[in-house]
RNA sequence: GCCCACAUAGCUCAGUCGGUAGAGCACUUCCUUGGUAAGGAAGAGGUCACCGGUUCAAAUCCGGUUGUGGGCUCCA
């Protein structure tokens, strides 16, 4: 006699055991027919799965977000019920869902191509359009294993091998396919309705390079064709913030050949570039930084006392001068102990903080380069904080104040906190790295930040916690770092008296808020679609002339604001006004100032924004006043408000 | 490093079956001095990424290299 409770806390009781999909039918024929999968007590179940004891249950559509996930898994199984049907010779592997969507990786003889993937969409809708029923079934491993290797499969074999001998397995099936998966399913194939196929790429069985490579296909899936059209829409609008394709639009930089990963700055760029490194100098004097440069090559003999040769010796680019190898710089940390290192330092020196901002280059492998974000050449925010033991806990407590600091004031509101562990390669004992985890453990329960546990992702010399900025397409760059290092100020020779009058060695913190301005500029770029706050913009205001006649008065208003600081051009080219309008609001500049005869008669400039908003005329000097007051806020007050 | 795709004028792109290349915008010159998102006319502009092969003939077919894009792996 189960009795059910609903979430909306209504209670329904059956004299007999009920599937989900019978209490769903009991709620309404709509729902019974919308369900997609349910919950039992807080457990992921099939509409078919069956309730014979009192139970809390949900029951999923579409519309809910469990309810489209369990449709992308099970867009993931046709996309490989497809795949079996035209390649009998593929073997499945796994398939998740992921943001959006859902991919499947497949071990196939040759790569699949677009047309293939046309024709596996084809098959897709046809399985679709049968309705197939999807049927779950319980089997014990040691059959299971059996079961998918007589099928060919060696891969699932393999899987289901690795779990306990003892666990049961369930196969779901629909027509002739079966596949090994926890579920929850939906009840047919029917309930996929809109679903594309959307790339092909290569991916490693079990992630590893040293493994086959795979054929991985992509899709996504939703819940009726017009939620699929909106999220290709986004995709379209998202394409069009791409950093790459704005910087040649708004003239910002480029790459060439010649110099793989490497920026050219243009004018507008480079003004972006200093803005943002103007914003972290002012921000370093405040919380107490020393600002240092350290030299682009260093003697290899260094890199081998840091540890860096050895663990990243492949990837550092090197260059002999008079029989000495040297290092082109692939970060900056030995060179701030070397500065540690000059005169003795006392325990009242500590905490020292080193900031630089320190150009490296990695020769990074090919395939890893992308646009701004990942890049050969890169300036990081890079600083080295020199401390006791005692001291870390608060330092990396006002670092993490400082990252969402840094992060708000440019905007950033959506931050993903990671920390990582130590990793199988590593130097330093475990005791030390014991103390250096529960430092930034410590550090992050006290901030009750959320936060996600990535074990033996550390660096070599420490664990660390990193700070992820999304692009315009969610993909997610590491920006910035805090770590905890007990191990390269001994290696390098780093001492400080203490107070007892005993020879210490430092703990060193690693830290970049931005990471690389690179990285960081390439996210803000697409952040903003190239509608930078003024206090960012490249150019704050144009100055535009109608006729010739207003060109004296109008390179008088550029000179007087660009005296005062601002960011000014004109254009006092012979072209219609529309023209300049169209051509610098294309531009993203945040205000045009128009002068006509009637301007040059009031001595006023009319003021228009680039969001085409007509502000009225204001002489130069309100102008200046308001746009002042609006660069001092960092773009949370416009002149336009 | 691995898998796939791509590389044609400054930019965005077309170029069929292998027969020495085309558009729009931008650029230059001239006309136009026009009040809030493209005024008009003319002109110039290409070793089809690079190297090699097949062919009477290659932007086009084949191989390689470099770079770029999408993923995977890596990222001190």
């Amino acid at each position: 006699m189960p009795l059910v409770t609903l979430p909306d806390g209504a209670q329904r009781r059956f004299d007999e055991p009920v599937t989900v999909g019978e209490v769903a039918a009991a709620v309404g024929p709509g729902l019974a027919k919308a369900a997609v999968a349910g919950e039992v007590n807080g457990r992921p179940v099939d509409v078919s799965t069956e309730i014979d004891h009192d139970a809390a249950v949900k029951i999923f559509t579409a519309r809910d977000a469990e309810g489209l996930e369990v449709i992308r898994h099970s867009t993931a199984h046709l996309l490989a019920q497809a795949v079996k049907a035209l390649f009998p010779e593929a073997q499945v592997t796994i398939g998740p869902v992921i943001e959006d969507g859902f991919y499947y990786d497949f071990s196939y003889e040759r790569p699949f191509t677009p047309e293939d993937l046309e024709a596996i969409e084809a098959k897709m809708r046809e399985l679709a359009a049968k309705d197939l029923p999807v049927s779950r079934q319980v089997m014990a491993r040691d059959a299971a294993v059996e079961f998918f290797r007589d099928l060919g499969e060696a891969y699932k074999a393999e899987i289901i091998a690795e779990i306990p001998a003892d666990e049961a397995i369930t196969l779901y099936s629909q027509g002739d396919f079966v596949d090994l998966c926890r579920g929850p399913h939906v009840p047919s194939t029917g309930h996929l309705k809109a679903f594309k196929l959307t790339k092909v790429a290569g991916s490693y069985w079990r992630g590893d390079s040293r493994n086959e490579m795979l054929q991985r296909i992509y899709g996504t899936a939703w819940p009726d064709k017009k939620a699929l059209k909106a999220y290709l829409a986004r995709l379209e609008e998202a394409e069009k913030r791409d950093h790459r394709k704005l910087a040649r639009q708004l003239d910002l930089f480029h790459f060439q050949e010649e110099a793989p990963g490497m920026v050219f700055w243009h004018d507008r760029g480079w003004t972006l570039y200093r803005q943002v490194e103007s914003y972290v100098r002012a921000q370093l004097l405040r919380h107490g930084y020393q600002e240092v440069k350290t030299p682009q090559i260093v003697d290899r003999s260094l890199w081998e006392r840091s540890g860096h040769w050895e663990n990243f010796g492949d990837l550092i680019f090197t260059t002999q001068s008079e029989g000495r190898d040297f290092a082109i710089k692939p970060m900056n940390c030995p060179c701030h102990v070397q500065i540690f290192n000059q005169g003795l330092k006392s325990y009242r020196d500590l905490p020292l903080r080193i900031a630089e901002f320190g150009s490296c280059h990695r020769n990074e492998p090919s395939g890893t380069r992308h646009g701004l974000m990942r890049v050969t050449n890169f300036v990081q925010d890079d600083a080295h904080i020199f401390c006791t033991e005692a001291q870390i806990q608060d330092e990396v407590s006002s670092l993490i104040d400082l990252v969402f600091e840094f992060y708000r004031d440019f905007g950033f509101e959506d931050v993903l906190i990671e920390l990582s562990t130590r990793p199988e390669k590593r130097v330093g004992s475990d005791e030390l790295w014991d103390r250096a985890e529960s430092a930034l453990h410590t550090a992050l329960e006290r901030k009750e930040l959320p936060w996600k546990l990535n074990p033996g992702e550390g660096a070599f010399y420490g664990p660390k916690v990193d700070f992820s900025l999304k692009d315009s397409l969610e993909r997610v760059w590491q920006c910035g770092t805090i770590q905890v290092d007990f191990s390269m100020p001994g290696r390098l020779g780093a001492q400080y008296v203490s107070e007892e009058g005993e020879r210490m060695v430092p703990v060193m913190l690693h830290r970049a808020i931005l990471g690389s301005l690179e990285r960081f500029i390439g996210v803000l770029i697409e952040e903003y679609g190239g509608w930078f706050p003024s206090w960012l913009a490249p150019v704050q205001a144009a100055v535009l002339s109608i006729t010739d006649r207003q060109a004296d008065f109008a390179r008088e208003v550029a000179s007087t604001l660009k005296n005062q600081g601002f960011r000014v051009i004109t254009d006092l080219r012979n072209e219609k006004i529309g023209l300049k309008i169209r051509e610098h609001t294309l531009q993203r500049v945040p205000y045009l100032l128009i002068i006509g005869g009637r301007e040059v008669e009031s001595h006023t400039v009319a003021v228009r924004s680039r969001r085409g908003e007509d502000l009225g005329a204001l002489t130069p000097t309100a102008f200046a006043e308001h746009l002042s007051a609006e660069i001092a806020s960092r773009g949370r007050r416009r002149l336009e408000d």
